[in-house]
RNA sequence: GCCGAUGUAGCUCAGUGGUAGAGCAGCUGUUUCGUAAACAGCAGGUCACCGGUUCGAAUCCGGUCAUCGGCUCCA
């Protein structure tokens, strides 16, 4: 049964509608808009008389207890036509106080399909003090039989949101509650809620020392610290690596350029509220900072003549770019205002659009895969019909489209078509990945263009000599650094798997007199001195190990005079896969204890087995 | 950008009109230690910033900035 099926949706369908019922009795002259239940919860919008602050939420769950307890049956009441409906919703729904509060009312019964039946929920009883509470609200369904089934609730949070979700209509007043079946579940929920938040790259990010931000920097603009800069590069040459494999060609294009080539692009006319304020130079030239890399790969593709035999051509950057993100809409790394895209742009024939596009999504699988990303959703983005932010040919947006729909089902993959979720040049494939507090980003994206191809008047010369135009697709596997960074750090809570780990060994020397060795010992596993690296120490020379992989570890020495359980606790907490612990006995025995991450104490290993177990590590 | 909230030491937080506090981190000293926090001492703050009210403001009021939860928008 799926959720709207279920009987904890109409629960918080009418969770809501208690909430409602309380805020009218609270705030009369409110004006209610709509009620639906969602993924965690419910939320109502309102258009009160005054504003809704935080602390009222507490008057307003104390007021929804009150009105459960009251034991209020729900029941449903079908108007006969739309006459009726328009008349329940100014006299009843009112509850007397005047009929302006109907005003989102009336326009959602508009909004009904003409054949659809109209109908409301009706709530009512009489308190202690014999008056008649009453709640009617214009609402599909269905929901609970009585107000009193709804016992496990809490009220969330405020914010605003827009009448039916167009920033040109009036700003309501959101309140987010949930609510669930049984106090248990409440509680799971809200500790569940609590644990995701210790996930939060924010936090991992600073504690994990990986990348900050500073008010004297900017807003939205990340520092990379060691540690999160050794993420970007293994992530980085992961992908350079599969694309080298695949038959890519890199390209480095410089952070500015003149305005004139997003002139010719279409990215000023359709993207200037994006970009940073325009820079002048001496001679009156306006330069602007890149918000995107295809005009630059345009022109490297059309420096000079190309064959049909070339195509495909890619050329691929890790390229930054730089949008001004609306300052409410920054996002810890999710989203920022300077950004490392995995890009690339793919120059291709008409006959070879579809295998090309398939070969990116099948990079973008392996991509997901090495990752450890095993939930994900894949969109479809297509033209929105009604608006007109998209540039170039309805004929070339519908063969686009097209490509992109079967190259998905020739792969088998599952997807949704998201119409209004192209971009503006052309419709998109994107994945969607959930954070640690369940909210949805976008992360890798392939597109497919026909129209900057034309507006910079890209050519190759076919087969019979004519000059053709090249389709292009833009790719980001995944999507950007940052965000995939940032959304990595809360997939794993920060323990990262070995093969991305900043640190993957650390090596605690047990007293000052061990650090030498340790230091030794941590040398020999960068890979620096390969041969000729002997362990000190009796016994140990009976077996002198050498390391049987080219190393290439990153190891850290902590060499603190700290003592070895609070060295423990503190990698740990740093979340190092592996710890490797030294004393007297281990230098003795040619021997090392080895701790996990995962598992805890290993106890000692002869240096042999432990170099082992590293490289089936390092293989993984 | 808009709605709501938050801002005290590097971090986590206490302090509701009367001399700015704790733990951790840092520094110094002692300890040289075998699997998740040794001990002692020291130092550290224009209480985000600007303005106002007051005899007196971290505390009350206004503005600005940043951050957080949403909306809109997006990699």
């Amino acid at each position: 049964m799926s959720y709207e099926q279920s009987h904890l949706y109409r629960l918080r369908h009418s969770a809501a509608h208690l909430m409602a019922q309380a805020i009218t009795e609270l705030f009369p002259g409110v004006k209610l808009a709509i009620g639906p239940p969602i993924e965690n919860g419910f939320y109502y919008d309102v258009d009160p008389p005054k504003p809704i602050k935080e602390e009222d939420l507490e008057k307003i769950e104390k007021r929804m207890r009150e009105l459960s307890n009251l034991k209020q049956p729900i029941v449903r009441l079908e108007a006969k036509d739309r006459d009726e409906a328009k008349e329940i919703i100014l006299s009843e729904c009112t509850l007397g106080q005047g009929e302006d509060t109907a005003l989102y009312k009336l326009q959602l019964l508009e909004a009904v399909p003409a054949g659809e039946a109209v109908s409301f929920y009706d709530q009512k009883a009489t308190d202690k003090q014999g008056q008649e509470r009453r709640f009617i609200d214009l609402c599909r369904g269905p929901h609970v039989e009585n107000t009193s089934e709804i016992k496990h609730f809490k009220l969330m949070s405020l914010a605003g949101a827009y009448w039916r979700g167009d920033v040109k209509n009036k700003q309501l007043t959101r309140i987010y509650g949930t609510a669930f079946e049984t106090k248990e579940d409440l509680e799971l929920y809200l500790h569940n809620l609590e644990e995701a938040k210790k996930r939060d790259h924010r936090l991992l990010g600073r504690e994990l020392g990986l990348f900050m931000f500073s008010a004297k920097v900017g807003p939205g603009l990340p520092l990379w610290l060691p540690k999160g800069t050794v993420l970007r590069e293994v992530l980085s040459d992961f992908l350079k690596q599969q694309q080298l494999e695949r038959g890519y060609d890199g390209v480095v294009t410089p952070n500015i350029a003149s305005i004139r080539l997003y002139e010719k692009s279409g990215h000023v006319q359709t993207y200037r509220d994006k970009m940073f304020p325009f820079m002048e130079d001496e001679e009156k030239e306006t330069f602007i900072l890149k918000p995107m890399n295809c005009p630059f790969h345009i022109e490297i593709y059309a420096s000079q003549m190309h064959s049909y035999r070339d195509l495909p051509i890619r050329l691929a950057e890790f390229g930054t770019v730089y949008r001004y993100e609306q300052s409410g809409e920054l996002a810890g790394m999710l989203r920022v205002r300077g950004f490392t895209q995995d890009d690339a742009h793919l120059f291709v024939r008409p006959d070879q659009l579809l295998e090309e596009f398939k070969g990116v999504v099948d990079l973008m699988m392996v991509v997901l895969k090495k990752l450890g990303l095993t939930e994900y959703r894949v969109r479809v983005g297509t033209r929105d019909p009604s608006s007109d932010k998209y540039v170039g040919h309805d004929e070339n947006w519908q063969l686009s489209e097209a490509a992109i729909i079967q190259a998905c089902q020739e792969l088998g993959l599952e997807f949704e078509v998201s119409p209004g979720d192209a971009a503006f040049y052309g419709p998109k494939l994107d994945l969607i990945i959930k954070d640690a507090l369940g909210r949805e980003w976008q992360m890798g994206t392939v597109q497919v263009d026909y129209n900057l191809p034309e507006r910079f008047e890209l050519e190759y010369i076919g087969e019979d000599s004519k000059p053709h135009r090249p389709i292009m697709i833009h790719r980001a596997p995944f999507g950007s650094l940052e965000r995939m960074i940032g959304l990595l750090t809360e997939q794993y809570a920060g323990a990262f798997p070995f093969w991305l780990s900043p640190v993957q060994v650390a090596i605690l020397p047990i007293a000052d007199r061990h650090v030498a060795y340790a230091e030794r010992l941590a040398t020999m596993l960068r890979g620096y001195s390969k041969p000729g690296w002997q362990p000190e120490g009796e016994g140990a020379d009976a077996t002198p190990p050498s390391l049987p992989f080219d190393g290439a570890l990153r190891v850290h020495v902590d060499d603190r005079r700290e003592t070895l359980g609070k060295k423990i606790r503190e990698n740990q907490r740093m979340k190092i896969p592996i710890m490797l612990i030294l004393g007297d006995n281990d230098i003795e025995n040619g021997t090392v204890g080895i701790r996990s991450r995962e598992t805890g104490d290993l106890g000692a290993k002869p240096l042999a087995e432990v170099f082992k177990m590293l490289e089936d590590l390092q293989g993984e």
